[in-house]
DNA sequence: TCTGGGGTCCTAGGACCC
DNA sequence: TCTGGGGTCCTAGGACCC
């Protein structure tokens, strides 16, 4: 009896997210499209059995969607995140040692227990997690992390459970799955490894470790390892400290002005500084980035350009200056600009940081930190957007995203409820 | 008209130091 | 005539993940 992982994963999340709240949607096919109703990001069974694929540009296929009564949604991560948050809490429940992965994926560690009560427990995790939440969910158990992803993956075509634990097994299952499938192995090293006669994921299990070493770095290594039962990556159940901090978006439509991308620029660096705060941490340098459409024909033009700060911190003026001056210098007119974004870097915990004598202080400071918190409470409060800076500009915005098909933010806006007749 | 957003880690190579 | 060797730190770019 050893230490087991379980990788839990909510099935085609978002989709069954919509579902949840929509019982109509039961048995039809639902894709969730990206951020601008840009591809599809997530996809019901009946969906997948369409032959509608991850990433497809939505725009290419709306008379085939309409034929078929796929229902489409815009993505609303203000529902998502909430599934997700009461997902996570009912898992806490089963192990203390969790690690929430992804929105919509978790690990939990098990010492100590037997096979059949391993079994027994990822099928209680299983009804309950469908009970308080309505999200179905697939577990999949092996001493490893990477493992317990290929497990998973069984688990989801099989009744939702799946223990890898003896050899033949493992190498059965191994035998029968492709390099790229690999939690680890990305498409760009899968074709390498084709190249090298490497096509399982057992064949890649039996190369000698030097020559994953050099084909593939450490990283490739630990995850062969993986394979071979020996655990390498850590259940990490308290997340490491944030290194950078990034907000970005798509626009709506082109965009060529300076003005247009200032206001957009803008607004990011206010939610960027936001989100900053709500970790308590500061930052010790801005980017800014700018590109046009690289799947169109029009001429291109990338740019970015990343700068120090006088001091660190999570002041969204003392961020918003320098990060609209950078915007300015890579600035080239004539192009038609399709996304933008903010990035924050060096970030650090607020109470740890060196003191800088640039740095404003005193009275000076406090009213600073208390216009920050001013800003946070009436945009929590009144809703996103409800106290900015005017630079972000009034009126219609020419860049917004698109977001024409979200469905109501059911759990976290009172003006969005659910009715229950 | 129309193709997402947000992260991490690793390595190579240059700058710099003694 | 002849021009070292070893170390650290930083950054950009590439790979991966969801």
């Amino acid at each position: 009896m050893r230490d087991f992982h379980l990788m839990v994963d909510c099935n085609n999340f978002y989709a069954s997210c919509e579902r949840v709240f929509n019982p109509g949607l039961e048995g039809k096919p639902v894709v969730v499209l990206s951020n601008n109703d840009g591809c599809v990001i997530a996809r019901s069974g009946e969906a997948k059995a369409l032959g509608i694929a991850m990433g497809e540009p939505a725009y290419k296929r709306e008379a085939f969607y309409a034929r078929h009564g796929v229902r489409v949604f815009s993505s609303n991560y203000a529902l998502y995140g909430d599934m997700s948050a009461r997902v996570m809490r009912t898992l806490s429940l089963f192990s203390a040692e969790a690690e929430v992965y992804s929105i919509d994926e978790c690990f939990l560690l098990l010492r100590g227990m037997s096979s059949a009560s391993l079994i027994e427990t990822a099928r209680e995790i299983r009804s309950t997690v469908k009970k308080w939440t309505g999200i179905p969910v697939g577990v999949g158990i092996a001493r490893t992390k990477t493992l317990a992803k290929a497990a998973n993956r069984l688990a989801k075509r099989g009744d939702g459970v799946r223990l890898l634990e003896d050899d033949e097994d493992i190498d059965r299952v191994l035998g029968d799955m492709e390099t790229g499938d690999v939690w680890g192995i990305g498409r760009r090293n899968a074709r390498y490894l084709a190249a090298c006669g490497v096509h399982t994921a057992l064949d890649l299990k039996r190369r000698p470790d030097d020559w994953v070493r050099r084909h593939l770095t450490v990283t490739g290594l630990r995850t062969v390892l993986e394979l071979r039962q020996t655990p390498c990556i850590a259940l990490e159940d308290a997340p490491p400290p944030a290194r950078s901090l990034v907000c970005s978006r798509s626009f709506g439509r082109r965009v060529e002005s300076l003005e247009s991308l200032e206001e957009a620029v803008s607004s990011y660096v206010q939610r960027a500084a936001e989100k900053l705060r709500r970790k308590g941490l500061v930052a010790g340098a801005v980017q800014v980035f700018l590109e046009t459409n690289r799947f169109q024909p029009d001429p291109k033009h990338e740019a970015s350009l990343c700068r120090a700060l006088p001091a660190p911190t999570a002041d969204t003026l003392a961020l918003h200056a320098p990060a609209l001056k950078i915007l300015r210098d890579i600035y080239k007119p004539g192009y038609k600009y399709q996304k933008a974004g903010v990035i924050l870097l060096d970030l650090a915990p607020t109470g740890q940081r060196q003191l800088s004598f640039l740095e404003p202080r005193g009275e000076e400071k406090r009213k600073r930190d208390a216009l920050m918190n001013v800003l946070d409470r009436a945009n929590t409060l009144f809703g996103r957007g409800a106290l900015t800076l005017a630079a972000s500009g009034v009126g219609k915005k020419e860049w917004h995203m698109r977001q024409e098909r979200r469905s109501p933010r059911y759990t976290t806006s009172w003006a969005e409820l659910p009715l229950v007749r």
